[in-house]
DNA sequence: GGTATATTTGCAAATGATTCGCAAATTGCC
DNA sequence: GGCAATTTGCGAATCATTTGCAAATATACC
């Protein structure tokens, strides 16, 4: 594990939500350059020290998002209002895939799942705008 | 409904498996114009008559791909070998999707799941790259 | 430790999917 | 048909991500 792996694992490990990779490049600047964080990414997934999901949201677009594999695997949902991800605990998919890998014979060896919509903040807040100014990422 | 619309949502329908926005492009080559395309899969999409998910996949990258919702709201394998997809039918997320919502307080507008993997067909073959040489995508 | 070899990094430029500006063409409506 | 509103084509711009290459660092071996 070199210094500009490690850095970029515990700026994974530091977040309680998936990072985008330029903000992973954000929280390191100066520390290693944005090339190097992009290869750490990859490496990191595949020493399955890290997962990443792409997600599409009308505000960010295409990104892919890192998350440590520190926690057990798990998904997330995705505030179209204050862009925050909300952690939706262990995964439960488990029966789904075993269903269909048995159903087609499919070998399943990754699978994607986040949700999209508004978080419980948002939706208790009327004006929802004025909350998500002042909310995160 | 448009003309460019129109041939964009047949190309959609057409195909037995999602498309990506690049190959919308080329079978409606000399048909419309690419930055037409995009703008129509927006707005089909926009209009609830396409659905599209992002998937990265080594191969091909990060890619977003569209199907037709003339059928019900299903989900997708891809197979990392021939790279074609493989439907696995109906969503089944309803339950999951429900829960969620009632445990956390969301508003779930959206989903995304696919899974990945090796294809029943590639798993068949010891030899998958010839295979996968003949297969479409 | 010291040296040779393999791997990783920084930098700057390239890539590739997607988007944008704007004038011309098409559409929906009276 | 005539007109305002919307959509299209074209080319150039964007943005996340990747790449080539030389310098720096890590690892293997003595
Ligand atoms: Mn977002
Ligand atoms: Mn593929
Ligand atoms: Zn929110
Ligand atoms: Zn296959």
């Amino acid at each position: 594990m070199t210094r500009a792996r490690a850095a970029v694992l515990s700026a994974l490990e530091a977040s309680a939500e998936p990072l985008s990779a330029s903000r992973v490049v954000g929280k390191l600047e100066g520390v290693c350059d944005q090339a190097t964080v992009y290869r750490a990414l990859h490496y990191l997934e595949e020493a399955r020290l890290a997962e990443s999901f792409v997600l599409y949201c009308s505000q960010h677009g295409v990104e892919r998002y890192y998350a440590s594999s520190k926690a057990a695997h798990r998904h997330w949902f995705h505030c179209e209002s204050c862009h925050r991800f909300v952690d939706l605990g262990a995964c439960r998919l488990g029966g789904l895939i075993a269903d269909v890998e048995k159903e087609m014979g499919l070998r399943v060896s990754r699978h994607t799942l986040y949700l999209s919509g508004i978080c419980a903040d948002c939706a208790a807040h009327a004006d929802c705008s004025a909350h998500a100014v002042k909310a995160a990422p």
